[in-house]
DNA sequence: AGGGAATGCGTTTTT
DNA sequence: CGCATTCCCT
């Protein structure tokens, strides 16, 4: 009897090779997870193997959250010793320790994107010279160089590409300075100072002493720097055990290097390698499909997945008129399959990219179809929550620049563009933080004495914070920051101040969670929260989301929409065939999340830029799987039955009176001047609309809306 | 300093 | 088309 007769035969082998270099080539939906967890209870139950020396490494925080769940279930409270984390946090945690060595404080800060843009805009105005690019192109140039592993000397020294090298170099460089002098790291660098420890031998003695058994997941999507980080570790015991499957290799935009997996044989002549083939998760035709698209791809190390699932459902092909024609077919559909005895939770869209989400958005409005979308704009990257936690970054790390400039005049103190330069300009000089500059605003000529008092009052009230903050929660932070700013009065809108007590709500329901934490871990938290770490299961709702954001998921109806040439594949292909079989991997990725259903749409027509594109091409990837796997939906028969759907819907859900039916529905497009374009949601006892518009909900009274919306 | 109009740009994808 | 940025006006 053993723990691993749970497993089938090559998952069993893969749990039982415990020693030296292992690589588990794990198709989609083949039971990766589980033989992963198996694997690390096997060691700690039957080969007596300290929790303690083991290390799991996860591509999301959901997937490790995951993970120590179930292991924690088979092994026993036992099972918390062992480090199940992602690289990123694992990053963290190891240079909050030896943050001096490569000359950081510990209290250092997490820049996310829109930080990063906002410094990279601000040297470029700095070194004012002409260039072509955009921030943000810069901002993902600078990004890719440094997932890549090259330095900004290095980049000067390269120039590749860019004629403007020379420009990116500097900006680069002053970018790299400026982090360090806000001591604070973007996510890129939480891998690079990670790495750079590793090469003091003090800490790469220490960790690999320590972690004598590593595992490291969706390892196709490791980049260089991971790669270093892992192999500098398994350097002295090499119980190295990769899984991943080269076939979902879909990062390689962000620096993912699929070659780590390719080459992982060569890197380990002794390595021994295991295929799990057998799927557990979808059906014989959309296995089938899904493989004829991928063979199409030379990287492919030629695996096939099989399954014994069989069903006579052909995966249905809708070809759309047009975008919106797309949107209701879908909404049609999953009302006709609801009617037929499914939940709403069993559904999701799959998108290319985010922009795709907005137009099902509005259809589901129409229909009263219950929804949630992943990714796009988070809750944390909203402006509000964006300027409290600037001022807990603050508080956190006095160095923050960025998070200052940021809220320095939020709300309005009258400290204007003119007086923050002069602040700078004092601030050049005497070589200090921004923070710091502020007590010598006595120095600056021409600033109006109000506006320094006020200054000086912002300077006293982050002094007292920053003295105080280790004797107060998170909770007591926050709520003074709240108070002492009124922010809350300069909020215009309901929603905004909504979603700001909303922060407060997350910040006590993790303190009482975890047990008191510091300021440090929380904001360290929040900055590596991924988009469907908060996906819940239970709740009855239809998902959308982009494909890449559903990787390690499945679902048991999927609709794979916008199928067509120039967005999924994107246009980039045309040049590079590398990109086109990216796509082609994330197409395989799209099918596989499928259980049992698999619907495919596109469109012949649609609005880009608010244009019209007409006479679009259906994607190839459509043409490479088998005609006898797929059924094309008639399109009149359909509309018959969204027109039958589409009246029985309204009628039982919102059933209001004459009185205003002529004037406003359920569903109605509206604008308003200040907050724009909107869509009705509901009408509340025939006196107020409930309005959706792009960010917040809006009651308002009828016979208000009458003077102030219009229908569009 | 702040509001409003005019302009210009964008789509990959995210820890 | 929607958003962000810029510029011009008060």
């Amino acid at each position: 009897m053993s723990i691993l007769d749970n497993l089938n035969e090559n998952q069993r082998k893969a749990a039982e090779i415990i020693e030296g270099p292992l690589l588990i080539l794990a198709g989609a939906g083949s039971g990766k997870t589980r033989t992963l967890t198996y694997r690390i209870a096997h060691m700690i139950k039957e080969k007596n193997i300290e929790p303690y020396f083991i290390l799991a490494v996860t591509f999301t925080n959901k997937a490790a959250k995951e993970m120590k769940e179930r292991v924690e279930s088979l092994v026993g409270i036992e099972g918390e010793k062992v480090m199940i984390s992602t690289f990123h946090s694992f990053g963290v945690r190891l240079l909050r320790m030896y943050a001096k060595y490569i000359g950081y404080d510990s209290n250092f800060g997490i820049y996310d994107s829109d930080d990063q843009l906002s410094i990279v805009k601000r040297i470029l105005k700095e070194i004012g010279r002409e260039i072509n690019l955009t921030p943000n192109k810069i901002v993902s140039i600078i990004s890719k160089a440094k997932e890549d592993g090259i330095t900004p000397e290095e980049f000067e020294e390269k120039r590749v590409f860019f004629h403007d090298y020379k420009t990116i170099a500097e900006v680069y460089k002053r970018y790299q300075k400026e982090l360090l002098k806000n001591n604070s790291m973007d996510f890129s660098d939480l891998l690079i100072y990670t790495n750079k420890l590793l090469d003091i031998e003090e800490v790469k003695e220490k960790l690999q002493n320590r972690y004598k058994y590593i595992m490291v997941d969706e390892y196709q999507d490791t980049n260089d720097i991971q790669y270093q980080i892992v192999t500098k570790i398994a350097l002295k015991y090499r119980n190295l055990c990769v899984v991943g499957d080269e076939d979902q290799s879909i990062y390689g935009f962000r620096g993912a290097n699929i070659d780590n997996i390719l080459n992982f044989e060569k890197d380990y002549k002794d390595a021994k390698v295991i295929k799990l083939e057998r799927n557990y998760r979808s059906t014989e035709i959309i296995l089938e499909a899904a493989n004829s698209v991928i063979k199409n791809n030379t990287t492919s190390k030629g695996k096939k997945l099989w399954t014994d699932k069989k069903s006579k459902d052909l995966i249905t092909v809708y070809e759309a008129k047009n975008g919106i024609d797309e949107a209701y077919f879908v909404a049609h559909n999953i009302i006709k399959n609801v009617d037929n005895g499914r939940n709403y939770r069993e559904f999701t869209i799959l998108y290319r990219t985010n922009a795709q989400s907005r137009i099902f958005e509005e259809v589901f409005l129409k229909h009263n179809l219950p929804y949630k979308i992943f990714g796009g704009m988070q809750f944390y990257q909203r402006k509000e929550i964006k300027d409290i936690l600037a001022y807990l970054n603050v508080i956190n790390n006095p160095n923050d620049d960025v998070s200052l400039l940021r809220i320095i005049n939020v709300p309005n103190r009258k400290i204007g563009a003119r007086t923050i330069e002069k602040i700078r300009d004092i601030q050049y000089k005497k070589g200090i933080s921004l923070f710091e500059t502020l007590k010598y605003i006595e120095e600056a000529t021409s600033v109006r004495s109000n506006t320094k008092n006020s200054i000086i009052e912002l300077y006293n009230f982050f002094k007292t914070l920053i003295e105080e903050k280790e004797f107060l929660s998170v909770t007591e932070i926050f709520d003074e920051v709240i108070e002492k700013t009124r922010y809350l009065d300069s909020l215009e809108e309901e929603v905004r101040v909504e979603n700001v007590l909303e922060l407060k709500n997350s910040i006590i329901e993790q303190e009482t969670r975890e047990n008191n934490i510091q300021l440090s871990e929380y904001l360290e938290n929040i900055s590596l929260v991924s988009t469907t770490d908060n996906l819940e299961e239970n709740q009855d709702y239809i998902k959308l989301m982009t494909i890449h954001n559903s990787k390690g998921l499945e679902f048991p109806v999927v609709y794979l929409v916008g199928m067509e040439e120039d967005i999924f594949p994107g246009k980039k292909v045309e040049f590079d065939d590398k990109e086109l079989e990216e796509e082609r991997r994330l197409c395989y990725v799209a099918i596989t999340r499928a259980e049992e259903k698999l619907v495919i749409t596109y469109a012949n027509e649609r609005n880009i830029y608010g244009r019209i594109d007409s006479f679009r091409d259906k994607s190839r990837f459509l043409d490479e799987i088998p005609m006898n796997l797929l059924k094309y939906i008639n399109r009149k028969e359909e509309k018959t039955i969204i027109k039958k759907e589409k009246s029985k819907k309204i009628e039982n859900f919102n059933p209001f009176s004459l009185k205003n039916k002529g004037l406003f529905n359920v569903g109605d497009k509206i604008y308003h001047n200040k907050f724009g374009n909107g869509i009705i949601k509901n009408i509340e006892e025939n006196k107020r609309l409930i309005i959706k518009f792009k960010y917040e909900e809006k009651k308002i009274a009828i016979a208000v809306a009458e003077k102030v919306l219009k229908k569009i």
